[in-house]
DNA sequence: GTATATCTACGAAGTTCTTCGTTGACACTA
DNA sequence: TAGTGTCAACGAAGAACTTCGTAGATATAC
């Protein structure tokens, strides 16, 4: 029986962070699996994947499934959840809490595309038709 | 004569952004004044934010004024420029690349203001004004 | 001038991060 | 069943990060 992490999940490390993505991409995968996909990308050996996620594990970034020997991985919060801690943690560490900023900033880094724009815009459409909805309530 | 470190100034720690705050807040800082600012918060002992600002220097993340026997450091890029380069590995970290969704998840994760909003209503006009200068040119 | 305070430089300890080799258990196959 | 391959576990090495103490130089105060 594995033992549920308490307490907020730590912020990924860069290498934790790559193998999230693959098991976001994948779903439940195997260490070899893993290391497979992380491979294509730069050459590590197999034990360095296999020891990242037994300290995911023991960090509550993953779960794992050890009823068969060849034991499967999953990761814990969903791409969006990490996303939006990842998120709040930039905010606060480097932009003063300013979502504003982060926006602007996002924007100059890299030129949005049009349907990225067309993207943003509606998810500002939706955020004000919701507070309307929340003011129209109270 | 300090030689100009050439590399890409690499992503600062936790605790080089926290000194980084500070020079951006201030301007131009000694050690002792970093470091009172710093201990407000949490406090640490002089030599701390001396080692840190001495490391910062050789991966020139600040510059050091060793004019006087009490050197001044400041920040090499602005808070602007950092904050930029922190989005962009952020978005390739995490949002493979996507500025809509970081977007997206920057409103979840801190509901932005009234004026934060109109804010970023702002800087998407403008987004597409200059857009639409750049189709009228070419 | 001597004592006191302040500054930089240096080294080192303790932690975390990333990588890998080795070992022993287990499975498959000829 | 002997040999080959795959697996998890473990330890350890090396780098990076963060913290601080000590030493030596320099300025300040009495």
């Amino acid at each position: 029986m594995a033992t549920v992490p308490r307490v907020p999940t730590p912020r990924p490390t860069d290498a934790e962070l790559s193998i999230l993505r693959v098991l976001w991409e994948r779903g439940p995968s195997t260490v070899r699996q893993v290391h497979d996909v992380l491979g294509r990308e730069r050459p590590t050996a197999y034990t360095t994947a296999l020891k990242l996620l037994q300290i995911m594990t023991e960090k509550g970034l993953v779960e794992r499934d050890e009823r068969d020997r060849t034991h499967v991985y999953r990761a814990r919060l969903t791409e969006e959840q990490t996303q939006r801690q990842l998120v709040r943690d930039l905010l606060d560490r480097a932009f003063g809490g300013s979502a504003a900023k982060l926006v602007l900033q996002a924007l100059a880094s890299r030129r949005a595309s049009p349907d990225e724009l067309r993207e943003i815009r509606r998810i500002l459409d939706n955020a004000r038709q919701e507070k309307e909805a929340r003011d129209d309530r109270d």
